[in-house]
DNA sequence: GTCTATATTTGGATAGAC
DNA sequence: GTCTATCCAAATATAGAC
């Protein structure tokens, strides 16, 4: 008796995670240029050519992967939205970003890492531009945050604290212990 | 007539620094995975067999490019040692590193790209290593600076305005309209 | 749906002539 | 001191069997 349709679904969608998640890793252990596809399918456990049926190489992998980050920054602007006051959101923002770092600072290490990819660059620059992109939408929604805190010139202060907080979360992604809690407060005592 | 020693060494420097430069020219456009020797050699004008006559390969030309950024960077705390007041030490800090992202902006994006390279790289990962490490000298130099202003806690004041220094360097590097002077003068007003 | 085997390309590196 | 020709390894991608 044949498998159903939706055992076969089922499987394809387990085996694509299961490559996907085993592709981030690897991209976060060695990065993008330094892991081989066959590191990839090996630790997936599967195939080349399997791993070709399902993706378009490696390329395919890192889209999605830079997808899920686009995501993630999204969330955090979403739930600040939901939130009333914009001191409210601005601490959302800087929890969301901070927090997220803590927990995986190699994933952000990853992507700044191509973010900082030379423009000219052929196959990934595209990549980067995605990043710089979703980092801008960020700077516009603080600065109207800044406008609706009154404060002098929002789109200014938005720029200086795109940079603060970016800065911080930099070091972080460098330093393992960096003292995250005390400067956290420091950024909140100045901005909020 | 066979040449002189003198004029086979200046030919030889002059050739070793044409490579190095156009080694530099091709990572800052294209990355460092993505230019290939060949291109090296051709935008040099010479053949790649010359260029392993002079380096070690890429990665020869890559630790080059390394030593002179860490030159670079050691230049603006030299500077700043030289002067009296911490005050003024600060302010050449900060003039320093922003006028050098501001005249080469790629450059600096191309050496953040550089640190950022994930831990476990086999061949690269030593230069990250180097950068950091330059990094960290850095904020021990301003530590020194915070405390003769008698901050209250200088090493933690020192690496929040390493964070916002940083951060402001990398928003730079990326956005080429980055209002530099405007946010310069925030920064100065905090921390000076 | 998955594997093995193979074709193809690219680019780093070397040897030897001039 | 410089070049051309060649070798070699690595890794991507595909074809066809099970």
């Amino acid at each position: 008796m044949p498998r159903s349709r939706e055992e076969n679904d089922r499987i394809r969608r387990s085996t694509m995670d299961n490559i996907g998640t085993a592709a981030m890793e690897c991209f976060l252990e060695r990065g993008y240029h330094a892991t081989s596809i066959d590191d990839i399918a090996k630790r997936a456990g599967v195939s080349k050519g399997l791993l070709y049926n399902y993706y378009q190489g490696k390329e395919g992998l890192l889209a999605e992967s830079v997808r899920d980050r686009v995501d993630e920054i999204s969330a955090v602007m979403e739930a600040a939205s939901a939130l009333a006051k914009p001191r409210e959101q601005l601490l959302r923002i800087i929890d969301g970003a901070l927090s997220q770092i803590a927990e995986n600072p190699k994933g952000y290490r990853f992507f700044l890492h191509l973010q900082t990819q030379p423009e000219e660059d052929e196959v990934l620059s595209k990549y980067s531009e995605i990043l710089n992109q979703e980092m801008s939408r960020q700077y516009e929604f603080q600065s109207a945050i800044f406008e609706r805190m009154q404060v002098e010139d929002p789109k200014l202060r938005s720029l200086y604290f795109s940079s603060s907080l970016h800065g911080i979360m930099l070091l972080m992604s460098i330093y393992p212990d960096y003292p995250i809690e005390t400067i956290k407060e420091q950024l909140i005592r100045d901005f909020c």
